[in-house]
DNA sequence: CTGGTATTAGTACCAAGTGCTAATCCGGAA
DNA sequence: TTCCGGATTAGCACTTGGTACTAATACCAG
């Protein structure tokens, strides 16, 4: 026995873990034994045979593209809008926005919120952020529903430059603020111009 | 014919697109047609068979879950680092990270970049942002390596607030600054007695 | 030497195809 | 009407990467 039946079985499911790609074939190469050993091997550790662990590859691929393109956008969820005045967002944190060791959300996830609601409402070909001041209030969890309302401050704003405040809130208490100013190129008030 | 030949290929590339899990046996039940149909239009279209599809597609989540990974733990990968004092990590800016209308980076990527940076410098149980202020400076493009040194600012830190100061530059360019005052618990200066 | 485990070999069969040939349908022009 | 041609359908041989099963062989320990 070159190796032990229980160690190449270890390895096995170690490499197909990390290649799923692998025939048994190829597999059989890979450790030096016949293909029958292999079909044995992963009929004991309940290995499932190349396609189907394509399929759950696949599917898996799927689900995770609906996600990432939802947060290609804007981050949130836009319930509201009034272009150039104010807006109204929706995030809600789950798992993948926390910190592992105590639970609660990054902080660049309430910016990203925040920030991409700043450049929603002006709904502009270029809007940039180009300062911006932020406070982190209180802690947020996953299952938190956060909602960030974004109104634009006509009286500071001018010309190509533009001041957004944001505030998010889950339930009634306020976690997040936020103060964008603001690039863009269609100046205030001459949108219909263009 | 009870659809014309191009409208049924079109619909079958719109159909595979959303959903590649399907046979062409089933496709053959969806447009009434044969399967041989299916397989002709399938040929002319370039569209490959099923086990290629799934293939391509468990491909890319591969690459997806790698991606996804990166992002959940810091972003932008930590290349130096000295605790409590200073640290620096890359950051390489793709088409995913770009507004679809303009090229530019979107501004919560730069900030996730240096939020995380200033949280791993802390490298505390609970170390979190409270208060930030940011100067986005010059937009950053697709293929941009962003590079962000975080500082922390003995001075204006006491207890258990601590000011980290983070700059980041594409070449010889600072592209944004962030200054950001942080919360955690373990005291600066009492680390070694904990 | 015998038993039991591990391994290998071989066969029949399946799903979901490709590649090819041939038949059929069906609508419009001569 | 008849004939042509594209579209469709059918059928068959073959391929991949397997499953399921049976049988043979190897090898090691008691």
């Amino acid at each position: 026995m070159r190796v032990p039946k229980r160690e190449r079985q270890r390895q096995l499911a170690a490499s197909l873990e990390q290649n799923p790609f692998m025939t048994d074939e190829e597999l059989s190469k890979q450790f030096n034994v016949s293909v029958q050993t292999i079909r044995l091997d992963r009929l004991e550790c309940g290995i499932p045979e190349l396609r189907e662990r394509l399929k759950t590859v696949a599917s898996r691929t799927i689900e995770a593209e609906v996600k990432s393109l939802q947060s290609d956008e804007v981050i949130g969820e836009i319930v509201d809008i009034e272009l150039d005045k104010r807006a109204i967002s929706i995030f809600d944190v789950t798992e993948d926005h926390v910190f592992q060791r105590n639970g609660i959300a990054r902080g660049h996830h309430l910016f990203a919120q925040a920030n991409s609601l700043a450049v929603a409402v002006l709904d502009d070909e270029l809007a940039l952020t180009v300062t911006s001041t932020i406070n982190f209030l209180k802690p947020v969890k996953a299952g938190d529903r956060v909602i960030a309302r974004a109104i634009v401050d006509k009286g500071r704003s001018s010309g190509k430059r533009m001041f957004v405040e944001v505030m998010s809130t889950v339930g009634d208490e306020t976690v997040f603020t936020g103060e964008f100013q603001m690039y863009h190129t269609t100046e205030l008030g001459r949108r219909d111009t263009k």
